[in-house]
Formats: C-alpha cells, sequence, structure tokens
DNA sequence: GTCTATAGGACGATAGAC
DNA sequence: GTCTATCGTCCTATAGAC
C-alpha cells in the first residue's frame, strides 16, 4: 500500500464502480463530483477517465449492470410452474434479491432523471421487460381462475411498488428476518390478487 | 411587463417556490442552482435571498409545508368512523392527494437525503405522524376483527408504498379515470387486510 | 495507468448602488 | 426589493510527464 503511482487496472475498475454506488446512493448523481470517488478509490480525479469515457457513462453503467443482474436472475425462475407458485417466487425473489442490492436499486429508481435521453430509454425498456414478467404471471392466472384482478397491468405496477418499499425501512438487525419479511408480504400479496370475501366487490363481475 | 427592477414582495416569494419545487422536481436538488431558479421566476440570483437564507432553506421550506398539508388534509377525516369505511377513505385521499401534488411528494421522498440532520429528523417526524394515522385504523380493523393483519406496522408501509407508486405511472390523460384508479387499488387494499380464503393462511392463527 | 497541472466555467452567497 | 459585480470555491474533462 501506499504507493502512490503505478499500474492498477485489474482492481481499480471494480473499485470506481464499487466506489460509485455507493457515493451516488448516498448522496445522488449530481451531488457526487468525480474527484470524491477518485478519493474513495484512493486515485487522483483524472485517473478516472482510464475506465469511463464520462460521469454519466458511469452512472449509466451501474444501472444498465443492475437491470440485466435483475432480468438474469429472474430468467432462472420455472415459467410453467402454476400461477401462485410462480407469483409467490416473484414475491420472494424480488424482496431479497432488492435488499441484497439496496444501492444499486436506489439508484435505478432515484437517478433516472440524470440520464440522457437514449440512457434512459435503455433502462426504461429493461425495467419494463421485468414488469412484464409478473404480468405474464398475473395473467395466467387469471386465465386459470387462480387469481381475481380487474387490471393485471395496474396490479403488476402496485405489487412491484409495494415489494419494492420494503427498501426504505428493512435493517438486517430489525425485530423480523427477512423470512418472516417475505412470509408477511407474500401474505399481503397474495389475498390482493385472489378473490375477495364478496363484501362490495363491484369490480370484474364475471362474463 | 419588462420592467427590471423595482418591488414585488407580494409575487416574488410565491413564485420562488412555485419554480423551485418544479425545478427540483425535475432535475433534483443537487442539480439546481440559484441562478435557474432565478431564471425561471425572472429575477437575478441575489434577489433570492431576500426570501430565503439559503438554497437548503429553500427545499426544506417546500417538503416542510408539504408534510404539513397532508397533515392537515388528513385531520379532517372521521376517526370514529368503521376501521373498513376510514380505510377506504385513506385509500382514495393518499392516491388523489398525491397525484394531485406529484412534485411536492417526488421531492419529499427523493431530496430527503439533501437535507441537513436536523431538517431530516423534523421531516421524519411528520412522514411519522401520517403514517400513524394509517397504522392506528389498521389496528383498530384488527381490533374489531375488521382485518386480519399479522404486522399492522408492516402493513402500513405495504399499503403505503403501493399506493404512492401511482405517482410514477398515472398520467390524467390515459385510459384510466383518476376514480376507477382508486377503485382497483381500494379493492387490493382491501383484499389484502381482511381475512384470507383459509389456503395457506400460516400466519397469525387465533389466539 | 497514474500523476500533476490546468483550461474554462458554474457554483453559493455577499456587498453595495439604486 | 432588485440590480450588478464579485469573492472564493468547486466542477468536468483534458494534456502531457513519467
Amino acid at each position: 500500500m501506499a504507493r502512490t503511482t503505478g499500474s492498477h487496472s485489474d482492481i481499480t475498475g471494480p473499485r470506481i464502480h464499487a466506489s460509485a454506488l455507493t457515493l451516488f446512493a448516498r448522496h445522488g448523481y449530481a451531488a457526487v463530483s468525480m474527484r470524491k470517488i477518485a478519493a474513495e478509490v484512493g486515485v487522483q480525479a483524472g485517473a478516472l477517465y482510464n475506465y469511463t469515457p464520462d460521469k454519466q457513462s458511469l452512472l449509466f453503467g451501474l444501472m444498465r449492470a443492475h437491470m440485466l443482474d435483475l432480468l438474469a436472475a429472474r430468467a432462472t425462475h420455472d415459467q410453467n410452474a402454476p400461477a401462485m407458485t410462480q407469483l409467490e417466487q416473484f414475491t420472494r425473489f424480488h424482496i431479497r434479491f432488492n435488499l441484497e442490492r439496496a444501492d444499486a436499486v436506489f439508484i435505478s429508481y432515484m437517478e433516472l432523471r440524470n440520464l440522457t435521453p437514449d440512457n434512459f430509454a435503455t433502462i426504461e425498456d429493461l425495467r419494463r421487460g421485468y414488469e412484464d414478467t409478473l404480468e405474464t404471471v398475473l395473467q395466467r392466472g387469471v386465465a386459470s381462475k387462480e387469481f381475481d384482478v380487474p387490471d393485471p397491468k395496474i396490479a403488476t405496477l402496485a405489487v412491484i411498488a409495494m415489494l419494492t418499499g420494503v427498501g426504505t425501512w428493512y435493517r438486517h438487525d430489525g425485530r423480523l428476518s427477512l423470512d418472516q419479511v417475505e412470509t408477511i408480504y407474500w401474505d399481503m400479496v397474495r389475498k390482493a390478487v385472489v378473490s375477495g370475501t364478496d363484501q362490495e366487490t363491484a369490480l370484474s363481475p364475471p362474463i
């Protein structure tokens, strides 16, 4: 340690991404300077430009990598299981995956407005692809009569918003284990999409 | 119009708040300079300091005013109605109020990290006060057996996250009216907090 | 690949004229 | 109450030495 010059390409790149991720999540993209990222990594600001053409590309790269990770993990799930099984899997997966990557999730939501239009469109496409995997499950559950939702698209957005919200309050040293949290949310998600108890269910009467 | 100097205290103050609200929501607090706010208002940057001691106070004032508005509107609701009635009222109120103030809602959530610690604590207290009004409804509904939720605190956060999420996609010229959206969400909220249909309800067995 | 140095500009906030 | 002018600082990105 304590060397002040030399070649470090193998480790500097990942360290830049890790530091940028943490700092962007904590203070916001616009509030974090390239100098601060460099200081966290332990290099001078100019050295960052060996790894990224500019600050915008650094943000976009972090968000894109996160979305691709999310889609890749989601793609491993069985898409032929019963809709109820798939919905539980999605619920538990979304909570757990997002809590494990709280910084990336936070950035991918909060910093959308700091993307250039092209980059924004790319991230939005990826996000919509993820949402579509849930919407498909809900549609199939409606078709099989496992679920009863008046509007699968809105139900998709509602479920994802509810689950993503866990990230705003969950603490690993809190009173509930991750599994308990998953179970509580799964209970609410399941009830929300199945048939109601016939009290004032005025929506989507059977045709 | 087109006068370049003079006294405008009656209108400049509100215009500064309105411009700051819009710009902060669109680009983020850190990305908006005092010069840009001044340009939007139609004054020079120095003039802003007749109305706010600094940029931080401007942000804090917007967030505080929004939270006080929210709490004042919520305080007008009947707190002795049946829990089911109160929950429907909260659901529709939260969606409608937040959609009518999309910029303020967005800022009050996204810019928390740009508040000084003292200001952050103040806003957090106000936010918790609002959440408590819903948690109280859920607790009363559990006591009266109208609701069946294993953890009212988590259900509170889950419901609020789900409802606030409407702001990320709702457009006034979209395919659904505000009332339709409220009804769809109320259907999901109601079902999520009442008793399930006895399939795998392993949580909180009756004592 | 990292350094130092710097170009060229924007930033928050203040001072003093009117 | 608003203006012009400015202080001192910070910014992104680049150039050239090693």
